[in-house]
DNA sequence: GTCTATAAATGGATAGAC
DNA sequence: GTCTATCCATTTATAGAC
C-alpha cells in the first residue's frame, strides 16, 4: 500500500477514535514514520485529508450495506446485521462511526466538508428508509405514515447509544435496541 | 457577579456552542477584559473548570425538570415541553446540550470528569424515565416493559435529532419526534 | 485578585535541498 | 517523495511582582 492511502487508513482510524480535530499531522507522521512535511505532501491542507476520509466513508458504508443486502435474511434481519457491525465497530474497540466523529467537531468543517457530511448522512438514511419500506410492505413492521422519520428515530437510537454506551456499557445499546424492535415489529 | 461565577457562565456559553475542548482560557480572559493567568487563579487546571461545569448542568437540568413537573399538563406534555426548550437551546441558537458538549471530547476528558458525567447522565435518564411510568400508569403511552429504555430510545432520538439538525435542519427534528410520540401515544 | 512575563508543547503550514 | 528547517499562532500552565 502507498504512503497515500496508508495516510487515508491510518487517520480513519483515528478519526473514528478522537474525532476530526483530535488527530494532527504530527499523530499521522510519528505512526507512519515519516514526517510533518511528508504528510503535507500528499494532503497540503487538513481539509484535503478530511474530504478524502468522506469519500473513505463513503465507501465503508457502501460496502456495509451490500453485504446487509445480499446476507439478510429479513428487513429486521438487515437492521440487526447493521447494528451488530456498529456494535463491534464502535464499542468493541471504542470508536465511533466515521458521521459522528465529523460531527464532533462540526464548528471548524469547512463548507465543502459539511456539504460531503449531508450527503453521507442521506446516502445512510436512504438505505434505512429503503429497509422500513421492504419491511412493512412484507408485513414484517408496522405501517408507518412517515418511513424516513421512523429511519431517522433509528439512526439516532443507534448512534445515541452508542455514544453513549463508551461511557455507560454495551447493555444499555441492548435494552435501547430491543425497545425499538418491540415498537416497530407486527 | 463575581468573577468566579461570570468564568462558570461565560465557559457553559462557549461549552454549548464548542465542546469543552473549544474553548480556552484565552477565550474567557478576553471576553471578560482580564488575563489568563486571573482564570487560572479561579480555576488552576481546567478540569477545575470542567469541574464546576459539570456542576452548572446539573442545576440547569434540574430547573429545567421542575418547571416541566410543575407546568406540564399531562406525561406527553411534560416531554413536548421538554422538546421545545431543548429545541430553543439548540437549533434556536446553534448550541449544543452540555452533556453532548461533554460527550464531544469524550477521549480528553479525566476520571472523575467522566464520573461526572455518567452522573449527569443518569439524572436526566431518571426524570425521563419517571414521566413515561406515568404515562403508562395513567394510559397515556402503552405498556412496556422496560420503561428506561424507552426513556433511552427518547433521549437518544432527540438528541440525535439535535445533532444532525445543526446541518439538516429543525425539519428533521420535528418529524423524527413526531414518530417517536406515534409509536408510543394510545 | 490581578497583573507581566515566560515556559514548553502542539498544530497547521511552507520553502527549499536532496 | 521525503527530508530539514522554520514560521506563526495557540494552548495550558507557572513564577513572582503589585
Amino acid at each position: 500500500m502507498n504512503t497515500k492511502q496508508q495516510i487515508v487508513e491510518l487517520s480513519a482510524d483515528m478519526l473514528r477514535s478522537s474525532g476530526f480535530g483530535g488527530f494532527s499531522y504530527l499523530d499521522i507522521s510519528r505512526k507512519l514514520g515519516i514526517t510533518k512535511a511528508s504528510v503535507h505532501h500528499h494532503y497540503p491542507k487538513k481539509q484535503d485529508l478530511g474530504l478524502a476520509l468522506c469519500e473513505w466513508a463513503h465507501e465503508w458504508l457502501q460496502q456495509g450495506f451490500e453485504h446487509f443486502d445480499e446476507h439478510g435474511t429479513s428487513s429486521w434481519n438487515k437492521l440487526e446485521r447493521y447494528l451488530r457491525a456498529a456494535l463491534k465497530h464502535s464499542l468493541g474497540d471504542q470508536k465511533m462511526c466515521p458521521i459522528s466523529a465529523f460531527y464532533n467537531d462540526l464548528a471548524k468543517l469547512s463548507q465543502p466538508m459539511k456539504e460531503a457530511l449531508i450527503a453521507l448522512d442521506d446516502y445512510e438514511l436512504d438505505w434505512i428508509e429503503k429497509v422500513m419500506l421492504q419491511g412493512m410492505e412484507s408485513g414484517d413492521f408496522h405501517r408507518q405514515e412517515d418511513p424516513r422519520a421512523l429511519a431517522a428515530l433509528f439512526i439516532f437510537s443507534c448512534k445515541g447509544a452508542l455514544y453513549y454506551g463508551r461511557l455507560h456499557g454495551k447493555d444499555l445499546f441492548h435494552q435501547t435496541m430491543k425497545q425499538f424492535e418491540h415498537l416497530i415489529k407486527t
